[in-house]
RNA sequence: GGCCACGUGGCGGAGUGGUGACGCAGCGGACUGCAAAUCCGUGAACCCCGGUUCAAUUCCGGGCGUGGCCUCCA
């Protein structure tokens, strides 16, 4: 099956060619672990996740690489670390509070994205554990050209990268005109940007040839793709905001340090996600974290309900279209189940390979057998799992099968004031009722 | 201001130069003691204005609207 896939850099659908099919690489940018993760986060982590599956498919779970990198190297980060390091009084190096700031966030990353069917990528680098690599990288670049210290800081020089903007399709004289940051005395340029900066001595650094400090933000990614892929990989993905300046620069990055020998051959970008019509925000109170969605939907729902939306598009997060997502899954596992010989159809497969259409791959299971059916979700990364397992144990099973029974017995004699009156006890305990032909059934009610 | 997306039936959401996906809701029917669940059937759309074309929702131009990036951001 030729997979095709949309590329930010052509701004094409191209046919995927992977570099090595016993090898296929791909990155995508993580989170930056400094807060639980929000609804939006989910979607690079959902999509992409399916696009490993469908490549682990095509080329054998063997012969992907799949790198998700963890950001725990952030200003953001830096500034709880030192709230938190005031606040404690303890006398311990700010490199180690922000490790277990970064561990306890990241942990709960773990266990949200495991929750939504995930697979755990291949590796899980971080950036607080490459900064050699960075500062080697650093290195290089400043003697290839593409580099300048000044001030205690090193910069990358615009200029000397002829294609700077080939991803974002910008110009530099484009981005001059619509600059609105302050230049640094120190730049030579106003677009040249930071891959090295100074620490004071309470914050997070290393110690570098430019003396103590960080590295920017844009230059971990690239140093981490070196470290665990090579110059070269296939895929390179993220939130379409990323596209500018971050991607750009890791392109710039790499390919400085790297000969010109491009950073990856093909680039995705998920489009954003709005919460009932509105940008989430926190000053709009609806900021969704996937934790907190959890408590209240199966991870499988909130997987289902992104993926009915093509990753490119924007999309709206709705309880409506959850509730929605819910329902299909629901019936969907009620025919699957037991999962009996599950098959991934033509169709679908073929609607998958194009540029991940999710929503056209569903629409085929919606007209596929249930041997399709089983084989399309798992491909998709459903479980067959019974959604409402978890909640089961919550109730009191043995109370309900005999309200059953007794219900049944009731029906048997047509006294169905007393069937009716249990029916409509165990609906205001929150149990609805169906009677199918093999008998009655239960589910808790949404 | 510059760059870039998107605008499809009540709702969600694919796609296509001509035969109008798919799902939810609605409606009709089957099933049921009655419901629910399930099954069968069914109506309904392509933001506005021009242009190209035998033919445009689909291509081109303009407009309006929504959103993204240009500064941390999936």
């Amino acid at each position: 099956m030729t997979i095709r896939l949309y590329n930010t850099l052509t701004r094409a659908k191209d046919v995927f060619t992977p570099i090595d099919p016993t090898n296929v690489r791909m990155y995508v940018c993580g989170p930056t672990v400094y807060d639980f993760a929000h609804i939006g986060n989910a979607r690079p982590a959902i999509v992409f996740d399916v696009l490993f599956r469908l490549l682990r498919y095509s080329y054998g779970p063997d012969h992907v690489t799949y790198v998700r990198n963890i950001t725990d190297i952030d200003d953001k980060i830096n500034a709880r670390a030192a709230e938190r390091a005031a606040k404690d009084g303890r006398n311990v190096p700010i490199l180690q509070v922000l490790r277990e700031i970064t561990e306890a966030t990241y942990g709960v990353y773990r266990e949200d994205v495991t929750a939504l069917n995930c697979l755990q990528p291949t590796y899980m680098p971080r950036a607080t554990e490459h900064v050699t690599q960075m500062i080697a990288m650093t290195q290089n670049l400043i003697v290839a050209g593409y580099a300048y210290a000044a001030e205690g800081h090193v910069l990358f020089r615009v200029k000397k990268k002829a294609d700077y903007g080939k991803l974002a399709r910008r110009s530099l004289d484009d981005m001059l005109a619509g600059a609105r940051i302050d230049v640094a005395p120190y730049k030579e340029d106003p677009m040249d940007f930071v891959l090295w900066k100074p620490s004071t001595p309470d914050q997070p650094g290393w110690d570098s040839p430019w003396g103590y400090g960080r590295p920017g933000w844009h230059l971990e990614c690239s140093a981490m793709i070196e470290a665990t892929m090579g110059e070269t990989i296939d895929i390179h993905g993220g939130g379409i905001d990323l596209v500018f300046p971050h991607h750009e620069n890791e392109i710039a990055q790499s390919e400085g340090a790297h000969h010109g020998h491009p950073l990856a051959n093909v680039w995705m970008h998920n489009g954003f996600l709005n919460v009932e019509g509105e940008k989430m925000s926190k000053s709009l109170g609806n900021f969704v974290t996937i934790n907190e969605l959890l408590k209240d939907w199966p991870g499988e729902v909130l997987r289902f309900n992104m993926l009915r939306t093509h990753y490119r598009q924007p999309m709206d997060w709705t309880v409506a279209g959850m509730s929605e997502s819910w329902k299909t899954l629901e019936k969907w596992y009620g025919v699957t189940e037991p999962l009996a010989n599950p098959k991934v159809g033509a169709a679908f497969l073929e609607a998958l390979s194009d540029d991940l259409n999710t929503p056209a791959a569903i629409a085929e299971l919606h007209k596929a057998g249930d041997d399709d059916l089983a084989g399309g979700l798992g491909l998709l990364g459903f479980s067959n799992v019974q959604l409402n397992l978890a909640a089961k144990k919550q109730v009191d099973e043995a109370a309900i099968a005999t309200a059953i029974e007794a219900r049944k017995a009731a029906r048997a004699r047509k006294d169905f004031k007393e069937s009716d009156r249990i029916r409509d006890d165990l609906l205001a305990q929150g149990i609805v009722l169906k009677d199918g032909p093999a008998g009655t059934t239960w589910e808790i009610k949404r």
